[in-house]
DNA sequence: GGACCGGATGACAACGTTGTCCAGGGGCCC
DNA sequence: GGGCCCCTGGACAACGTTGTCATCCGGTCC
């Protein structure tokens, strides 16, 4: 910038004026200026621009896996989001650890970004306490975190209920839930939308229907309940991971799963499942982010999206 | 860092020797920072740290669409190396949109990201001279980009060779190819293997059998080709998106597509894929760029990964 | 004609960090 | 005991930008 209000025979500010587009230039002074940027190929340093104003412009997404469909979808919003706000996004995996979680939360601060989108591994954000206090917003997406703050989720005892209550009209009576590791909050609220669904029709809640942890043992998981005495006729999945699972053990019973994914429509029989939107976990978590971050007063909020059930042949197999 | 300084009673700069774990500082002393630091809740800001130093620990990832799944696992692969270098991914989805490439890897240099790794839009990068000039690394990967570079690509060509001639040897003579636009580089790559296979086979390169465009229009591509008088027996698909609008007609001649993807082996028949490792792009291209960042001399090279064909049923179906 | 005003421009400090250089003090060697 | 060096710590400038305030000039109003 100094060789430039050299080149153009000007005064530091005066660049400085131009670059920003602020009122008060002669505009012939102002081509000037414009043409010695050309000339010299000039780019402002957003870090010296960064640490005098202290806004960044950019913010920090951390989700559990970029490589997952539902966090990349999710990802993608986002980006258009702070696109639109002229922000970018700095962004990381946590791989559902905690600790790289916060580590990853601590790094963006230090970075100064001007908020945060984080989708918890943990349940304990006390870390982030001196961060909010220093004017960091932050909103939670897909599950609570571990203390007060903006959160977007989707509804997910009531979509797990639909879907399960969907498998009960089409006349199934033992339907199993495999689900995630019930530590993880989505997996606990959609299991509870299960129980609920089998209460009201009147069902028992047949705990060895319920198989909780990662999606690889899921596949296991099912194949034994199947070969067990009295098998399920009908399976609740509680993510897309684990819907995948499920279908790749060749073992096709009537299944509703948790979480839409491409291909679904295409198998035989298509695959009935709930769907959330990825995309509009993230839009609705980055815009009320830039709302925060311009400074929107109020106390915490927290947004339920909704789900919806699609048919498409898996769920509406009747029992034998 | 003042306060701290003031707080333990030293000097701004033996703090800044503390927290960067520079030499020469009494253990005592740097205690007695180390609690301070503790007690006022201090981190480093990276701006001011950037500012002074050139380097951001940063490099920008320019991909064509973080939701799609062979980009985002990409950019996950990008992200571990990244973290094993101590580096951060500021990453945006160009949409196939030369202008906005530029856009955001001006953006990026404007950060003064330490290297970038672009997936090319557009074929003209004079652009990206000056930034190279200026010392920034840069590393291609998917497609060569349109100046001398580092550039990490798949065997599009061999690929599909080994695709079509599968086909071939499964005794199709009339074998349809659809691919993405001819601009594209990869596209226009793998029609050329599709069109050495046919020939080292002797068979007549039909034009009627041959559609490159977006994947929305492949389905539709399909159907025309299928209803024609003289239809194909097979079909080559040229990427994953193409695969999957194929699969989404209904129709199933027999077919191999390049790119893998998940539930290809869940289909009936399973889908024969030509694979190509999305992490291994992005693991390779981010081990050459931080070769590059950290000084390694040389000209450009191009790296071309192999591809691997995973036969699963629906290539090895015979002409009717 | 002088006071005043507003637009255009510039000088300067400050943001928070780190690199360079210097100073003081203590130990060691001759 | 003097000279020297090492260890520790500090003062200061610089990175490139922007916010604040001052200056200057031409024009306008009374």
């Amino acid at each position: 910038m100094k060789d430039v209000a050299a080149a153009a025979g000007v005064a530091l500010k005066t660049v400085s004026r131009v670059v920003n587009d602020e009122p008060g230039v002669n505009p012939a002074t102002a081509e000037r200026v414009v043409a010695a940027i050309a000339q010299l190929g000039y780019r402002r340093n957003e870090s010296a621009r960064v640490l005098r104003r202290g806004r960044t412009a950019t913010i920090g997404l951390v989700i559990e896996d970029v490589a997952d469909p539902f966090y990349s979808g999710m990802s993608r919003a986002v980006e258009d989001v702070a696109l639109r706000h002229g922000s970018l996004v700095l962004s990381g995996s946590s791989g559902e650890d905690p600790l790289r979680e916060r580590e990853l939360v601590l790094t963006f601060c230090a970075r100064r970004v001007d908020g945060l989108i984080i989708v918890p591994a943990g349940t304990d954000h006390d870390y982030l306490l001196p961060e909010l206090d220093a004017g960091i917003a932050a909103v939670f997406a897909d599950r609570p975190g571990g203390l007060e703050a903006d959160t977007v989720i989707c509804d997910n005892a009531g979509g797990a209920h639909a879907g399960v209550a969907h498998l009960i009209r089409h006349g199934h009576r033992r339907i199993a839930f495999l689900g995630d590791s019930a530590s993880i909050f989505t997996a606990s609220e959609r299991l509870r939308g299960y129980r609920r669904a089998l209460a009201e029709a009147g069902l028992p809640a047949n705990e060895s229907l319920i198989a909780m942890g990662p999606a690889d043992r899921a596949g296991a998981a099912l194949c034994a309940m199947l070969a067990a005495a009295d098998p399920p006729t009908a399976v609740f999945t509680g993510n897309g991971r684990i819907t995948v699972a499920a279908l790749r053990t060749g073992h096709r019973p009537a299944l509703v799963g948790f979480d839409d994914f491409e291909l679904a429509d295409v198998l035989t029989p298509g695959v009935t499942v709930v769907a959330q939107a990825p995309d509009g976990l993230g839009r609705t978590a980055a815009e009320m982010l830039f709302r925060r971050m311009s400074g929107e007063p109020g106390p915490a909020e927290r947004i339920q999206l909704p789900t919806r059930l699609i048919p498409r042949g898996s769920g509406e197999i009747p029992p034998p």
